[in-house]
DNA sequence: CGTCCATTTGAGGTGGATCAACCCTAGTGG
DNA sequence: CCACTAGGGTTGATCCACCTCAAATGGACG
């Protein structure tokens, strides 16, 4: 993609503030990468449901989310969708070892980014190894979040899935207490292996029970994490 | 562990021939790595469902499947088993960025392994940035899989899984058109997130249905990859 | 205020789990 | 060499968690 030019300002990367927008600090890994060797990123923007790349596209950038969310998913060839992981502002996505993605991207809802060349990063990655270290540990962080989420689609329950989803999210986007979901039951289902509506009957349950309080369907508020705990296995 | 001491002779690696108990030739991803610089290999055997690791434990070795074959899994509380993935000759196993094992690892049979420290390999990979992107490179590869994997749980019905898995391992294991999978029922259902007795009924299915032939529930051979390929999704 | 889509809720169906025999077959020991 | 045994595998019957299909409700935005 990027063929379009939506908002395409270059910024040299040096001391590199990273996500304003985001709602608190978050470790930034991009800057650790790109500061040490003077790296260039662009910032470019998608909106809602727009494809940033798709599947086994060659990965010629790497990415990091300014602002907005981003759903990374395989397809079967009938439709089925499994989400393998939501991108939320300061995560880095789009890091390829090999030649190209192995699971497409889209923004969730209007999504700014920034985004270096792979090549300049494999090429600092070959003169410096505290690079090389860095992308390596990303990667692990990616492949650590795969095997507990292989162990929640193999093994968990729909109640334990949901359990599991909230407290990622809370851990990951709540601010002051109360998180603001950018993405759908739908969204939530194919990233738990379940439908929509199992997503929803589940959240309703937990409602009920007083576990989680609701300001609209996507702002919620955790008033019992230690119950929602014992309730993911 | 690695406490008791069942056959541990050291072998300084240079060329490094590898995997003689595989019965083709498989990439030397091992040596790739400590080719390079010189380190030193150990080998050691486990029994039958002899523990290598035990998850969260301190992963102070990396690993690589001479002979035999291991299952890497996560345990829940009550005892639910997700495989991760099974480690066959000549696959490297235990490779890890941070500093513990995120899933355990158990030989299914009776197994020899070679290992290095990791503080070797780190140090190595730390001089060396080709051995640095080894690393890289494997890890990416096990993502790789875990991404596949992830869809296959969330969304493949479960004879699809078995022709995936089924495809799978005859990539990896066949030998003359057969493959002697060394794993029960039990292994195959929580590697497929599905039960043993369903699996069962999978394979059963198609043998009925002339699309694998068996010479003992764990001697198989495909009779027809591309009706298997069709299933699979 | 009305439209559109997301979400919730309900009713019923089903794929895979569970529970329960039974059957192989590879060892084991006589 | 063969009978016995134990563990793995198969098959059957039933159950149920989640899916599917359907309809009502709600909320955001023009």
């Amino acid at each position: 993609m990027l063929t379009q030019t939506l908002n395409n300002k270059v910024t040299p990367l040096v001391g590199s503030k990273v996500s304003p927008a985001a709602a608190f600090p978050v470790p930034d890994q991009f800057g650790a990468v790109t500061g040490h060797v003077g790296l260039v990123a662009s910032e470019f923007s998608y909106k809602k449901d727009e494809e940033i790349y798709g599947e086994d596209e060659p990965a010629e950038y790497v990415y990091q989310v300014v602002s907005g969310a981003v759903r990374s998913y395989k397809l079967l060839s009938d439709g089925r969708r499994q989400i393998g992981a939501f991108h939320l502002p300061g995560d880095v996505f789009g890091l390829e070892s090999g030649a190209a993605h192995r699971l497409a991207a889209e923004a969730i809802i209007d999504t700014t980014v920034r985004l270096v060349k792979r090549s300049s990063l494999e090429k600092a990655a070959g003169v410096d190894v505290q690079v090389a270290r860095r992308l390596w540990a990303m990667t692990a962080g990616e492949l650590r979040h795969a095997e507990d989420h292989m162990l929640l689609l193999g093994r968990k329950t729909a109640m334990e899935r949901v359990a599991t989803f909230l407290l990622e999210m809370d851990r990951r986007l709540a601010v002051a207490g109360m998180m603001a979901l950018p993405m759908c039951r739908r969204d939530i289902g194919d990233y738990l292996g379940l439908t929509l509506e199992t997503v929803s009957r589940a959240l309703s349950q937990l409602h009920a029970q007083g576990i989680l309080g609701f300001s609209g369907a996507r702002q919620i508020v955790l008033r019992n994490r230690q119950r929602l705990h014992n309730m993911d296995a």
